[in-house]
DNA sequence: GATTTGATGTACCACATGGTTCATTTAAAT
DNA sequence: ATTTAAATGAACCATGTGGTACATCAAATC
């Protein structure tokens, strides 16, 4: 049975990502991502069986990205969490993640709206940060908190285009003291 | 020159806005949203002269309602700030108000879309915020805190149902000290 | 009661979408 | 070289969208 080129789709999923990275949603037709990977809509469907499934791929794929990026370890051990904190805000507010940014942001959307792979994503990406977190704050409590307060600074800093309030609000979360028993 | 009958237009939006509520979004379909409301897409676009302007219209009883309810003086002056922000986040997360909840968060997401008309909304909503919150807490920088983690606590809450996190990282985040000069 | 003018329904249009059909090409296995 | 199964393109389809054309209806004014 001939077997024919193999279409690498690894990297079609890779340019798909991409586009939709570019595109900060996941909600762009098939025909301008097709377009915009230098395929067609026709091959698309062909590779993926339809768009829920190139869409579930794409997301798979940003997970692994996002997962290898905020590896526990992406910060020295002994850090503060002003640091660690700056740091993290620096790098979401940086221009370019603003498409990442946008596309995680739909997913959340997606997620908001019933969409059980989006609602997965959203856990998974929480699991990542409270890791994360946890290494440099004093509690759960505290990685909870400060872990809703990013979100809502992203929050507004998409909206608003300007991260000096969310990084105010960041540092300023972190003069809360310590439970004391 | 006759002046037939006039088709109450306030009322018509009220249930227009009402029909965006329940669906938790703006992007209905013209004739879903008819439907819904007794009307037809005909006179909907008839009495509107188009979507946009339908949109216009509701977004724009959205905001008088809500800066009816959360006008100063809902709460007692001398209320604490734990008070005012358990209330506050006992009423957002009400079930009934899911569908408002749902209907601002999309507003938010075509204002970091760009949306010239939803980012003005997102402006006043915050403005409608500050005015409440800086009767209750120490100073700006507060409010602003608040403001972000309050925002951060309601996608999560949308997320995942539950709404003790965001109670909690709000109760915690009362305990950072006053600026000390 | 005739006229005027808005209210309304039905059918329609142009366009975009995800997906399919069908026919053709292409590369590998024999 | 022939066979075989995949790769690919072009046209097509069903559906849903905002919006329009046209014809009809109904109410207020004269």
């Amino acid at each position: 049975m001939p077997h024919p080129r193999k279409p690498a789709l690894d990297e079609l999923v890779d340019r798909c990502l991409a586009a939709f990275v570019q595109a900060g949603t996941l909600d762009i037709s098939l025909d301008r991502l097709a377009h915009k990977v230098g395929s067609s809509k026709r091959m698309l469907i062909h590779y993926f069986g339809g768009r829920e499934n190139l869409e579930e791929k794409a997301m798979t794929r940003l997970e692994e990205r996002l997962r290898a990026q905020f590896a526990p370890g992406s910060f020295p051990q002994g850090a503060t969490p002003e640091v660690v904190l700056t740091a993290l805000w620096s790098r979401t507010t940086a221009s370019q993640s603003k498409g990442v940014l946008l596309l995680v942001m739909d997913l959340s959307r997606r997620a908001w709206n019933g969409s059980k792979r989006a609602k997965a994503f959203y856990e998974e990406q929480q699991r990542l940060w409270v890791d994360l977190l946890l290494k440099y704050l004093p509690d759960r409590a505290a990685v909870e908190e400060v872990l809703q307060l990013f979100q809502g600074a992203v929050l507004a800093y998409l909206i608003t285009g300007d991260p000096e309030p969310g990084r105010r609000a960041l540092m300023r979360t972190l003069a809360i003291p310590l439970k004391t028993p």
